[in-house]
RNA sequence: GCAGGGGUGGCAGAGUUUGGCCAAAUGCGGCGGGCUUAGGACCCGUUUCCUUUGUGGAUGCGAGAGUUCAAAUCUCUCCCCCUGCACCA
């Protein structure tokens, strides 16, 4: 077995030391490709290694197809994981606590440091280059930065001038869960649980109160209901209050609970308290038909949602049918229902839905879908939820409004109509609510939706941008093909994108210093820094003024001037021009899909924002992630690996080889220990076969040399194309576990050439480089070379040498023992008798040409005439065979073999027949056989005969 | 709800663009056998059902319907699963 970890070791200092992965300048043609930036909160483990296999592969393979490739990484530590961390940390919380003892080795005396955020983000970036050099990555490592250095904080407090001065900077309100006891914006990491706050907006309808210069606010999803309105409904006990809004003259009447919410999102200036029971007396009127309605109590209104007060719509809407049934019963006077979408219940269900018995009351929908249940007015709040599900479901995608003037109309379009009417009359005011409240800071306030003044935005709904980022993505190669759609869509969907932040870590926002830049967007065009942060790292942070990245990047200005108010040596800045304009104008993007939606529509979009058309984003691919044994890995199932554990276990070769080849690029591969010890055995095969190869000789070349020759040639051209596109599975199947089949299969045959079995092990080895490269390193010295096989050459494909006809004959030689051995099995079974001899009888020529005709034909009856016609042939076999091979007309081949050919070919192989099957050969010709068999005999499938 | 991806044999996963050579690649697992002191190594066979000295038959690729001489593949309807939806990176 190959001592993987000796052998990293070894070639991981070569490289290293002969600087073959530090990338400068060149006449050769440039080649950039980088993954996404690991986030620096934390140790690494296996699965990080995932995303930076592909665009190492790749990165290894352009250089052999000679390419200058440049290959960098950097670390992203903005936001406010790490903060988080920090936290944790400081309030010594057990589980961080375990963590940093166990699984990163920190002594506790230590922990203090690490209560500096700054010293935490840079001990684990020490450590991730570490692992990323153990793993042998060929990644230029002069060029690592980190998020939050200085430097990278003048790049993109440029980048956000160049964003302003093109206008995509806007400011607006902004809705945002937020605790106003920490008086902070609250995410998902801030929230009680973890729970993401989800936030929708509603839109809440005036109903003006008869006799009174006020109104009644009502929140709803469906305004389109408006015209099937009956009542209002208001919870009993619940105290209500009279307010003025945003300044307003008039009042409005929404819950007490509702005004201490809704503050957040406007001007609520409370007047008086109000009873329900005065609220009961009062009578709305509808905005859009002027009916009055009564204000009644319904049991399933909540004071703290909303606005505490909801319309009624008992015709559809189950809750509020149910109410007003339950008031019914107690002897209260209550309106009857108003129909006004047609629907056909039930209709669109399908068994799933528990669907179980037929509607009666089909003109009251509300009812229908409780009966549809088996459910009535007094169930349970469950099943009315359920049956509004079902109601809303049904009728939004299938029901026509029935309403005057709205009628024919699907309910969305009518939702939107209304809505539209409603706000420009002033008649609705738009609200945001928390759909999953009630939800808690972490603090233990209750959470609430602010809606937050002047927040900058990144306005990526700006149609010309749009258009530019479209025409971006339309010449860039997206792969796999599949994920093209995908990518197109989130470049659609991407509208506002509210980019300052209260808190984390990164970039001041140049506009208002009280927030920082958020995450995601300062990591857009970050790529372009790789090109130059080797030339100013020791730069002076505040000398890396606009003018200089103007110049260097967009090439505006003069070099003297640049130089002159910058302080930066001429030099460095005309090195740094060069450097970007090299590299920059073939840039791939190697990610992952979680990154669809977010950070790829802005990486496109800011590169046509801010760079000349040549340095737009020219490719992008997406991979996968990594399984743990078929199982996501994650803290909670214990299933994660650290890197460095897994390094010194399997060795890096076999975790690439795995990584690569368990899946396709988009699919997530599957880290399985038995699939790399299978690995590690093939590898140790390929290596031992190295080892031997001077024990062969090199004589003349055989059927079975050029066997092997075709199978090489054919390898290669294969594989390649699938190394272009990235699917390196497809690619290392070939290049990897068929080779060892075929050298199996060549030495079983006897193969025993020297020189053959090098060429093609020299070929296998260079193609191994990209993915296994320290064996890749060992094979190619083994096999006498002195140059590293990470600089070689990508073997070229000899088509020459590829040869269908010997491949075929292979292919024939393997089918007639498998099918000796299950006959002869067969036979055994059913005699009890052991079998002596197998007779391999050869189809006579006629049978050949019958195939060819056949083969090109495609027709049985063409050839039947042909029969009449012949005087040469027996016209009853022939017809007999025609018949037989017209059954399966579609796998008649054409036969480019005589009977004397295979009579040759199978004489040659007789030995290797004979020790395979297991017993004596005897061949012979179809016209000179006695066998009985010997008839059934076809063209390149023999007929066998079993004699005891 | 909206958007994207998907549903294939015990499992994983090809095949779908361009319908036929597809009972369906490949890998894993199971079973049987060989090699062996032994084997988790390797080799051979088998792994829907029936039948069997076969270029045999039936059923079959989420469900249903359709187009066709022919459907995993095309059309329509339905069901289900995964992912994302913005103070998370």
């Amino acid at each position: 077995m190959i001592n993987f970890n000796e052998i990293e070791a070894k070639w991981q200092k070569a490289w290293t030391d002969a600087k073959i992965f530090e990338s400068e300048v060149s006449d050769s043609k440039s080649f950039m490709v980088f993954g996404a930036f690991p986030y620096t909160n934390g140790l690494l483990h296996v699965g990080h290694f995932k995303s930076y296999v592909t665009p190492e592969i790749l990165a290894r393979y352009k250089r052999m197809r000679g390419f200058n490739v440049l290959f960098p990484m950097g670390f992203h530590a903005t936001g406010t994981p790490i903060l988080g961390v920090v936290k944790k940390l400081k309030s010594r919380d057990r589980e961080t606590v375990e963590e940093f003892t166990n699984k990163y080795h920190i002594p506790e005396q230590e922990f203090q440091k690490f209560e500096d955020p700054l010293y935490l983000a840079n001990y684990f970036v020490g450590k991730f280059e570490e692992s990323y050099k153990k793993f042998g990555l060929s990644l230029d490592f002069r060029r690592r930065f980190v998020t939050i250095e200085p430097i990278f904080s003048k790049f993109i407090e440029w980048q956000f001038g160049k964003l302003k001065e093109n206008g995509y900077l806007i400011q607006g309100k902004h809705p945002v869960g937020w605790c106003f006891n920490e008086n902070n914006a609250v995410g998902m990491d801030d929230i009680l649980h973890g729970i993401a706050p989800e936030i929708e907006d509603q839109i809440a309808i005036k109903f003006k109160v008869d006799g009174e210069d006020a109104y009644v606010l009502c929140a709803t999803y469906r305004p389109e209901t408006l015209p099937g309105l009956t009542n209002i409904f208001i919870k009993e006990n619940a105290t209500y209050a009279l307010c003025k809004i945003n300044g307003s003259k008039e009042g409005y009447y929404i819950s007490r609970a509702a005004a201490e919410i809704l503050k957040h999102q406007m001007k609520i200036e409370v007047v008086k308290d109000v009873d329900y029971k005065d609220m009961l007396n009062k009578v709305c009127i509808s905005p859009i038909d002027g009916r009055k309605v009564p204000v009644l109590p319904g049991f399933f209104v909540k004071e703290n949602i909303g606005t505490g007060i909801v319309m009624s719509v008992p015709a559809h809407a189950p809750f509020d049918y149910a109410a007003l049934e339950r008031l019914k019963q107690n002897g209260i006077k209550v309106p009857e229902p108003i129909k006004i979408i047609d629907v056909e219940i039930g209709s669109k269900l399908g068994n799933a839905n528990s669907a179980q018995s037929k509607p009666v009351h089909i003109d009251i929908p509300a009812l229908a879908y409780l009966e549809i249940l088996n459910k009535d007015f007094n169930s349970a709040e469950d099943d009315l939820e359920l049956a509004t599900k079902l109601a809303y479901k049904e009728e939004s995608h299938y029901g026509k409004m029935t309403a005057k003037g709205y009628e024919g109309m699907s309910e969305p379009e009518a939702r939107e109509k209304i809505g539209k009417l409603l706000e420009e009359q002033g008649n609705a005011i738009k609200i945001y609510v928390l759909q999953n409240a009630p939800l808690f800071c972490r603090c233990g306030t209750e959470v609430v939706i602010n809606l937050v003044d002047n927040q900058w935005f990144i306005n990526y709904g700006d149609e010309n941008w749009k258009k530019a980022a479209r025409e971006e993505l339309s010449e860039m190669l997206v792969l796999p093909g599949k994920s093209a759609k995908a990518v197109q869509d989130a470049v659609d969907w991407l509208n506002l994108r509210a980019v300052a932040r209260s808190q984390g870590l990164g970039t001041r926002f140049p506009y208002d210093k009280n927030y920082m830049i958020e995450s995601l967007s300062d990591s857009t065009i970050y790529p372009a820094f790789y090109t130059i942060v080797n030339l100013i790292r020791d730069t002076e942070p505040d000398r890396l003024k606009p003018e200089f990245f103007d110049y260097v990047f967009l090439a505006k200005g003069n070099i003297d001037d640049v130089s002159k108010v910058t302080g930066i040596s001429y030099e460095t800045i005309k090195k740094c021009k060069e450097s970007f304009e090299y590299w920059y104008t073939t840039t791939t993007n190697c990610t992952a899909p979680e990154h669809i939606f977010s950070h790829i529509p802005m990486y496109l979009f800011n590169h046509c924002a801010i760079f000349d058309k040549k340095y737009w984003a020219k490719g992008l691919g997406i991979n996968g992630m990594l399984l743990m044994e078929g199982e996501k890995m994650s803290k909670s199932l214990g299933n994660v690996v650290p890197i460095e554990e897994a390094i010194s276990k399997y060795g890096v070769d076999p975790i690439r080889m795995n990584m690569a080849a368990s899946s396709e690029l988009y699919s997530d591969a599957n880290f399985s220990v038995a699939a790399i010890n299978g690995i590690q055995e093939r590898l140790s095969y390929i290596q031992d076969a190295i080892l031997n190869v001077d024990t062969l000789d090199a004589n003349e070349l055989k059927q079975i040399d050029y066997w092997l020759y075709s199978k090489l040639n054919k390898k290669i051209r294969d594989a390649t194309p699938f190394m272009d596109i990235m699917e390196t599975r497809d690619a290392y199947m070939q290049i990897f576990y068929n080779s060892i089949l075929e050298l199996k299969h060549y030495l079983a045959r006897g193969g025993k050439n020297g020189i053959v079995v090098k060429d093609y092990l020299s070929a296998v080895s260079l193609m191994l480089q990209p993915i296994a490269p320290h064996c890749a390193e060992e094979f190619w010295h083994a096999l006498g070379n002195t140059t590293f096989a990470a600089k070689e050459k990508w073997p070229e494909a000899n088509e020459q040498m590829i040869n269908e006809k010997v491949e075929k004959q292979e292919d024939m030689l393997d089918a007639i023992i498998g099918d000796a051995k299950q006959a002869i099995a067969l036979m055994e079974r059913k005699s009890g008798k052991k079998v002596k001899e197998i007779k391999i009888i050869i189809a006579e020529n006629w049978k050949r040409d019958i195939n060819n005709m056949l083969a090109t034909e495609k027709n049985a009856g063409k050839v039947y005439e042909k029969i009449k016609e012949s005087n040469e042939l027996d016209k009853q076999a022939a017809a007999d065979y025609v018949r037989r091979l017209s059954k399966k007309l579609n796998e008649v081949k054409e036969v480019n073999l005589t009977q004397e050919d295979e009579i040759t070919i199978l004489d040659e192989a007789k030995e290797y027949l004979q020790k395979s099957i297991g017993c004596k050969i005897v061949i012979e010709s179809e016209s000179t056989s006695k066998s009985e068999r010997a008839k059934r005999s076809m063209p390149m499938k023999p007929s066998l005969d079993a004699i005891f």
